[in-house]
DNA sequence: CTGTTAGCGCCTTCAC
DNA sequence: GTGAAGGCGCTAACAG
């Protein structure tokens, strides 16, 4: 606990007898100071363990270099392999990440906002809750001054740089993968209708389709409300109990995938041979489950690093534009579940 | 993009004829303060929307409410809980948590608590990574005053404050579990003899056995070098190939379980009846995978609140003196993996 | 009860 | 090339 008080440049300044401010310029080699000052200061720094004061930097330029990132959940594959990508680029240019959740709940959203902005951090990224209809919450930070960006799950209205998916492309892989395979009656178990995600993969699922010469069928549709495993369970039953089930199922989500799964174990129905299945995500459990899950991979670490990186040149230099839309390509990931062996 | 300037303190202070020190002093109701000129200032303020420059708080204060908090990995189901917590607690005292990774390397982990030093904050929780068998990059943060916490994964000689599971008790209660279902050969499958948590996993499991007049054979013990599944399911193999095979597994981790499982379903022995399995954690798998895993909780949010809280009672009271040792109780979580029908 | 003063550590004109 | 001085916004000791 020596707690010793902490170099400044007004003793470097005394020790070295000159003044502060040429030490400070000594320091970033600023080039109307000597050379031999120059070095003479950064030897005796460098000697005696100087820190600058953040701290005193920060407030001087009225930046904390602190970067907000508010996602639905903090526990969940997708949001933290973002969350991970974020704080390494981050990290990179001296940036911090205060991370906090909504919980998918308006109020606590509009709650991290405001402790966000009370902590003063520099800029906002943002992934939407589901109860997200209105931004004015968000816009403040542009009113303070404060670029925002927002990721994945986004509010589309909002006049607010976005980093997405393109989960349209993502959708039509997925189908034509599994139209590849063989298959001729191929099943989608959906998002909510309302949610700007769910639609673009189905309509990847739809283009996919017709560019096949496939028939759009109503009755091999199905949409989650929770995006939970029991409705791929219940929805597969329901699928099941056609008079002509279909021969694969593309699920909104890796968890959905799994709960379909569940369902064809449950009933003796071989997979991929009899049904194919493909999910979306590339969650952890993908790898896991038995068969192992065909996916779609959403890159999450790039995300994270693709948004952080924007946002800091932005920060950096306020002339810069960032791009409106910035689409990340998917990357369907072939495993076990859907590659019918060749008859 | 108004960016009109904040309100200051000298700005209220001008408006309402006053100087800026009793302002201050009124937002905080000073008790030498009239009234009157408290409800002046504190109407003015609410009316104009005055927000303190939390920049120049802290540093006139010199802290930042940035706590540090670094994790082996960030995209892993229990510190990304451990870290949920944290976030949730320190926001209830106006702190935030700055998250860092070291991917379980030390060179990672030393410039992880450089860049910490260097954004400055007030204090760090750290689980450290399996490389981190000297913690002089931690002691520094003691050295500048800033308290730290070990959680999880922790230095015992490390004369740092500690918050940990009670491995020893969800080894004991794992094992004993499997005795009250009937099974007289278990096996465990172990992490490295060199890392805390697993010895005292393996120290329950022996105690355990011993209280209930079962012997310890050292052939059904098996040490992981990876903590991976390849070596769940290669163990296993061992484990089958014996002449007397156990029947039941007490796995150091549901991933090596996750192997395990694997394994006996290749060979179709059938869980739990001919061998039963319990893991630890309580990873997202273990509800998944099928069947699904009777596994121990570490109440990851817990501690990451626990350890949160610790950290700033001592931050906002430097007397206040951090218990050496707290131990969290683990929950053991029956699923279908070790259920033994009742004959 | 309130105002004055003096910084916190650093950066940045402006002057020499 | 270098130094002096002012100030970022806020707090707190010290006067009145």
């Amino acid at each position: 606990m020596s707690e010793r008080r902490k170099l400044t440049l007004k003793d470097i300044a005394k020790d070295l007898g000159i003044s502060v401010s040429t030490a400070s310029r000594a320091l970033k080699a600023h080039p109307d100071i000597a050379q031999e000052t120059i070095q003479m200061v950064k030897d005796y720094a460098a000697k005696h363990n100087y820190v600058p004061n953040i701290i005193a930097v920060n407030f001087r330029k009225s930046r904390t270099k602190n970067i907000g990132l508010i996602v639905p959940e903090l526990v969940h594959h997708f949001f933290s392999t973002v969350i991970s990508g974020s704080i390494d680029e981050a990290k990179k240019s001296g940036y911090n990440i205060l991370v906090s959740q909504s919980n998918d709940f308006l109020a606590d959203e509009i709650v991290a906002c405001k402790t966000m902005m009370a902590s003063s951090v520099d800029g906002l990224l943002i992934s939407i809750s589901n109860e997200t209809y209105d931004g004015d919450h968000i816009l403040e930070f542009i009113d303070e001054g404060k670029p925002v960006i927002q990721f994945d799950k986004i509010l589309e209205k909002l006049p607010v740089p976005k980093v997405i998916v393109d989960d349209f492309e993502g959708g039509y892989s997925a189908t034509k993968h599994l139209i590849d395979q063989g298959c001729k009656r191929i099943a989608h178990i959906a998002g909510r209708k309302d949610v700007l995600n769910a639609c673009e993969r189905m309509k990847g699922y739809k283009k996919a389709l017709n560019d096949h010469q496939i028939p759009f069928k109503e009755e091999y549709i199905r949409y989650c409300e929770s995006i939970s495993e029991e409705e791929g369970e219940q929805f597969m039953e329901e699928f099941l109990a056609l008079p002509n089930p279909p021969d694969a199922v593309f699920c909104i989500t890796d968890l959905v995938a799994l709960g379909v799964i569940k369902a064809l174990k449950n009933k003796g129905i071989s997979i991929p041979d009899q049904i194919a299945i493909v999910g979306f995500s590339n969650w952890k459990l993908a790898e896991i489950v038995s068969p192992s899950l065909t996916s779609i991979d959403q890159h999450g670490y790039q995300m994270g690093v693709v948004a952080v990186r924007m946002l800091i040149q932005k920060l950096e230099d306020k002339n810069f534009e960032i791009p409106d839309t910035l689409e990340l390509k998917t990357r369907l990931v072939i495993r076990d579940s859907s590659v019918k062996v060749k008859a």
